[in-house]
This record gives structure tokens, sequence and C-alpha cells, in this order.
RNA sequence: GCUCAUAUAGCUCAGUCGGUAGAGCACUUCCUUGGUAAGGAAGAGGUCACCGGUUCAAGUCCGGUUAUGAGCUCCA
């Protein structure tokens, strides 16, 4: 005599056990119909799942992100068996849900080509016209094995054979079809509705590049055809703003087969990049750091000392010269410890911060490489602190502080915050993993920010907070971080004298706020879309004359505000006014300024600004301050008008 | 590094069955001096990424290299 209890609290009362599905045909055909899988009491279960006693229940639907998520993981076995029939042999491994949809990794000697996913993909739509019923069945692990071990399925054995003791190996039957799979999943094929096959790519079993490479069906699935067109327009819109292509556009930067992995600046893309350096140098001083500037070659011996040739010695770049090794450095740690090893050092001295706008060379794989985001040179916004132990947390502190300024007046708000601990293999004692680990986590809960502890994942000389941004396709990006180290300093002879006069080697503590600016432009381009904030954009106004007759002025206005410092260039091409007010949209200048006979004669500019705006003519003056305070709030009040 | 795909004019792209390469924009010159997203005309521009093979003949077919793209792996 089960007694239900729903979410809103009202409770049912059967006189016998009921499957999910007859609770809510109880409560109404239409969430009968609608009816996905369920919840109860916490545990997510198929629609066909028995209730024989007093429980809470949820019914998920395709409102749900539950429901959805069952939509995708069901799309992802619909996508396996439309694969299986087409192409017998294949085998199956695993085909989870990932965010916008799901994957399925198949093991096959056969490539599969854009139009086997045609082909897969219209299948898939037969058998979900079908209407299959999914079923859940039961078995025993041993029958289970042979099950799969004579359909020729030994991925799945080996799956099976390492799922631990306790759990119940379910199998999902649709058709003649089956899958081995946990659930749940939609009732019948039928109630998928909404797919498209997106990308086929190889992918290695279980993640490890040691082990053979499978085949991996990328697919994305939605409750209706609606939200299916709304993600592919999103996608669409989002590839508008790839950041290689707006560069090209907007004559930022480019890169050749020559130099694979950098970078070509060009004016415009120099310019944005020298005002973001400059801009991080002075809040660098206002924040109590001192700028220095290290080698780029350094004697091999030197990494062998700090431990990096040893890890990364293949990915970094070697020349020989006289006899002797060189290494182009990888990063600037090591020659930072030099620098602070010059001259003994007192704990009056700390925290010591030391910043450099560190040039690296990484030989990354080349599969990785990708326009601006992950490139093989590029600069650090890099700074150390050498500090003691009881320094750490006020430090931490600060940076996070700092760095949530600078992200804001680049108009970021979202970030994403991990914290990482302790890897198995790693230096120091626990004690001191612990003081540094609390450190992190209590600078991040001070300010009352979510984050995310990755267990093991520290560096093994310490753990780390990193901090992420989205870009506008939902791919997550890496950029500042604040690592606590208690390996370098030590292996690299750094000291200080403490106040009992002992000699101690003091904690360093390694970030960057922008990671590297190569990446952090990238991100920045497509964020904005190409359209940079006043005090980012290369050009901030550009003077148009409408005839020759007003090109000397139109020259001198050019002048009068470019020597006030802002980055101001005139058109004075003989083309019509029309052309030119296009062209210079198109490259996305937030000012332009039109001179004709009424201008000359009134001694003033036609200001329009960006988005098409008139704001009518004023004296060159006032527009010079217009500019002054759009740029002096960078990249704060820009986002608010976008919204 | 691995899997798959791609590489044609400065850019975006077409190029059928293997028969000596085409468009739009950009560029140059000339005309036009026009008030808020493209005025007109003419011209120039390519060793079809690179190396090799098949063929009477290769942009096109085959192999390799390099780079790029999508994923995977990696990321001090």
């Amino acid at each position: 005599m089960p007694v239900i209890t729903l979410p809103d609290g009202n409770q049912r009362s059967f006189d016998r056990p009921v499957t999910v599905h007859e609770v809510a045909a109880a409560i109404g055909p239409g969430l009968a119909k609608a009816a996905l899988a369920g919840v109860v009491d916490g545990r997510e279960v198929d629609t066909s799942h028995v209730i024989d006693d007093d429980a809470s229940l949820a019914i998920i639907t395709d409102r749900d992100e539950a429901g959805l998520e069952v939509i995708r993981h069901s799309t992802a076995h619909l996508l396996a068996m439309a694969t299986q029939e087409l192409f017998p042999g294949v085998q199956v491994t695993i085909g989870p849900v990932v965010e916008d949809g799901f994957y399925y990794d198949f093991a096959t000697g056969h490539n599969f080509t854009p139009e086997d996913l045609e082909k897969i993909e219209r299948r898939m739509e037969e058998l979900a016209a079908e209407d299959l019923p999914v079923e859940r069945v039961v078995y025993d692990r041993d029958e289970a094995v042979e099950l799969f071990r004579n359909m020729g399925e030994h991925y799945k054995v080996q799956i099976i054979e390492e799922l631990p003791d306790d759990e119940q190996i379910t199998v999902y039957r649709q058709g003649g079809w089956m899958d081995l799979c946990r659930g749940p999943h939609v009732p019948t094929t039928g109630k998928l509705k909404a797919f498209k096959l997106t990308k086929v790519a190889g992918a290695y079993w279980r993640g490890d590049s040691r082990n053979e490479m499978l085949q991996r069906i990328y697919g994305t699935a939605w409750a209706d055809k609606k939200q299916l067109k709304a993600y592919l327009v999103r996608i669409e819109e989002a590839e508008k703003r790839d950041h290689r292509k707006l560069a090209r556009k907007l004559g930022l930067f480019h890169t050749q087969e020559e130099a694979p992995g950098m970078v070509f600046w060009h004016p415009a893309g120099w310019t944005v990049y020298q005002v973001i350096e400059q801009y991080m140098r002075a809040r660098q001083l206002e924040r109590g750091y001192q700028e220095i500037n290290t080698p780029q070659l350094v004697d091999l011996s030197l990494w062998e000392k700090s431990g990096h040739a040893d890890k990364f010695g293949d990915d970094m770049f070697m020349l020989k010269s006289e006899d002797r090794d060189f290494a182009v450095k990888p990063m600037n740690c090591p020659c930072h410890v030099q620098v602070y090893n010059q001259g003994l050092k007192s704990y009056r001295d700390l925290p010591l911060r030391l910043a450099e706008f560190g040039s690296c060379h990484r030989n990354e794989p080349s599969g990785s490489l990708h326009g601006i985001m992950r490139v093989r040179g590029f600069v650090q916004d890099d700074a150390h602190i050498f500090c003691t132990e009881e320094q750490i947390q006020p430090e931490v502190s600060d940076f996070i502080d700092f760095l949530h300024d600078v992200y804001a007046d680049f108009g970021f708000d979202e970030v994403i915050y991990r914290l990482s601990t302790r890897p198995e293999k790693r230096v120091g004692s626990d004690a001191d993993w612990e003081r540094a680990e609390k450190a992190l986590a209590d600078a991040l809960d001070a300010q009352q920010l979510p984050w995310e502890e990755l267990p093991g994942e520290g560096a093994f000389y310490g753990p780390k907070i990193e901090f992420s941004l989205k870009d506008c396709i939902g791919r997550v990006w890496q950029l500042g971080t604040i690592q606590v180290d208690f390996s370098m300093p030590g292996r690299l002879d750094a000291q200080y004298v403490a106040e009992d006069g002992s000699r101690h080697v003091p904690v360093m503590l390694h970030r960057a706020i922008l990671g590297s600016f190569e990446r952090f432009i990238g991100i920045l381009i497509e964020h904005y879309e190409g359209v940079f904030p006043a005090w980012l954009a290369p050009t901030q106004a550009v003077v148009l004359n409408i005839t020759d007759k007003q090109a000397d002025y139109a020259r001198r206005v050019q002048e009068s505000l470019q020597n006030k410092g802002f980055r101001v260039i005139s058109d004075l091409r003989n083309e019509k006014i029309g052309f030119k007010i296009r062209e210079h949209t198109i490259l996305k200048v937030p000012y332009l300024l039109v001179v004709g006979d009424k201008e000359v004669e009134s001694q003033t500019v036609a200001v329009r600004a960006r988005r098409g705006e008139d704001l009518g003519s004023m004296d060159p003056d006032a527009f010079a301050a217009l500019l002054a305070e759009d740029v002096a709030c960078r990249g704060r009040i820009v986002l608010e008008t976008q919204h």
C-alpha cells in the first residue's frame, strides 16, 4: 500500500505497487504522456519502475534538465542501434551525455564519413518513428558477460568485469538491439524528436593515448525541434565570433606556416596588446609588484636543477651553441628565483613580489595548437611572490581581489573557480599541504566564491587555484592561476634570514591574471565579437571629410586629438561619405567624426557612434572629453549597455 | 603526438568525365567632389601549399611532407 509524496508535498496512496508511469497517469493523462523518467527517493529510474513502498517521487519531463539528459542518453543509444544495424561488426563502447548533446564511441576499422552520419541519422529517425518500447532487464553478472561475449562486444565485457561487485547489471533493449547501461531511459524511442549528428572524430579508449583509437560520433538532442533549431543558430552565431576570422577582418594578427604556433602581430592587434600590457603594468605597480626581465636562453643546467628538464624536457626548445646546451625558457620561475637570490634576503623583505611580462616558448603538441588561444610562443603576465607561510593567505586574498578588479575592467563577470589539491606524487610534508590548501580555500570562502575542488589535480609542488572564463560557445579557458610552491625555492637555494637570525626557505606563489596575452586577447576578441570598448579599440575615432575642401580642417582635428593621446586617424580618400562610413563601421571603430562645409564653418565635428547613433555636432574639445570619459570606464559600462 | 578532413588570386569561394584556371570583394589607374553602411569605367593579379608518382596530358587520380580545422591526449 504505497503512499507516494510528490514534490509539491501532495500525497497519493495506492492499494498495490504502482509504476512511475501509473502514478503520472493518476495525476493526469498529459503528464503520463510527457513522463520520461522519475526520481524515486532521490534515485533516477525509468517510468516502468515499480514502487511498492512509501516513497517520494518526482516525474521527469522534457522540461527538466534531468529530462533533457535522459533524452540525450537515449539518443546516444538510438545512435548506437542505428550504427550497428548499418555497419555490422562495429562494437559499442560508451555513450555518455555531454553539454548540449551526447556522443558514442565505436570500435571499428571503418572511418565514418559525413555521408555515413547522414545515413545513420536517417535510420535513427526511422527508429524513433517506430516508437519502439525501451525495456530494462536485470542480468546476473556472469550471464551478462556471457551475453556480450557472444555478441562479440568485447569492450562491454571489459566494462562489466570492472563494475563494482555490488552494482546491479542492467541491460536496455529496444527492438532487437540491446546495450549495457545503468539508465534511466525514455519509455519509447518515439520520445526522441529533435536530434542531429554533428561531427565524427577519433578518441582514445578510456581517454588514454596509449590505448587504441575509437571512432566517436557526436550529436545534439533537445526536447523539441524549436530548441534544436535555436541551438544550431547559437552555434552558427558563435562561429561568427571566431577570433581567427575576426583577426583577419580587423587586421589584428596573422600566423603562417613558417612559424607554427606563433603570432605575427599587426599594428591594430599590437595596439590592443600594448594597451593591455600598459594597463597591467600600472595595476601591478599599484599593488606592490616590482617588474623585472629575465633571459630568453638559459643553460640547460638550470632547468635540470629546477626539475623542468626532467618533466618537460621533450616540450622545451633546445639549442646548442659553442658546445653548450641552452633551452629557450618555457617559464619564468627559475629565473625569478635567480633574481631573488641576488643579495641575502631578510624576513623584512617579504613578501617580495616580482613581476615579468615573460616571453616563453613551449613545443606544444601540434594537434593542440588553436588560433592564438593555444600557441608555442607566448607572453605571460607572470609574477612570483616570495613569502612566509603565514603570508600565504593574505597574499592569496589580495590576489583574488586584484584579479576580480582586472576581469571587471575587461567586462568579465562570470568566473569559474577550481581548487586543485594534493596529487599522489608530491613533494612537501602533509602538514605543509594541509596549511596551503586551507589557505587557498579560506581565501576563496572569505569572498564567498563558489568553487569546485579537483582532488589530486594539484601540481607536484603545491596546490593551486585556477580561474577560468567561458567563451562564446561555452568552451572554458583557464586564465588566471595562483599556485603555492614548496619545492622550487628549496631546489634553487632561495633563503631568507628570520627574526631570530636563522635561515629559512621562503614559500613561492606563482600567479598570473591574464595567463598569456595571446590567449587573453583571443578570448577578448570572441567575447566582444571584435567590438572592443573604446579604451582597447585599435583606432578610437576616424575623421572623415566629405570633399577635398575639408581636408586641411580634418587633418587639424585629427592631429589635435592625437596630441591629446587618443588613437585617431583621418580618412581623406576621394570616396563618398557613405562608403567611408561603411568601411570604418565594418572595422568597428567606436567614433566616426564627419566634417563637411557646415562643420568647418562652425569649427565642429559631426559625431557618429559605433551602433549608428548620431551624437550631433560638437567642437573637437567636447568630443575629446566624451572620448576620455568612455576610455576611463573601460569595459565596465560597455557590458551594461550591451545587455 | 593520435584519428579524420582541408589547402585554388590579398580575402571569401567556384572549377563537371584528367585536356594548360574563374567569380565577387579588395588592389591599381582614370572619371566622379558626392552629407552618414558599397558612384562609374578600365586594368593588373595564380608554378592551384610543397615533394614525388601514374598518365600523351594532373588544380583534378595515387603516395609522402608541411600547415590549418574538428575532436582525442597533453598543457610547468
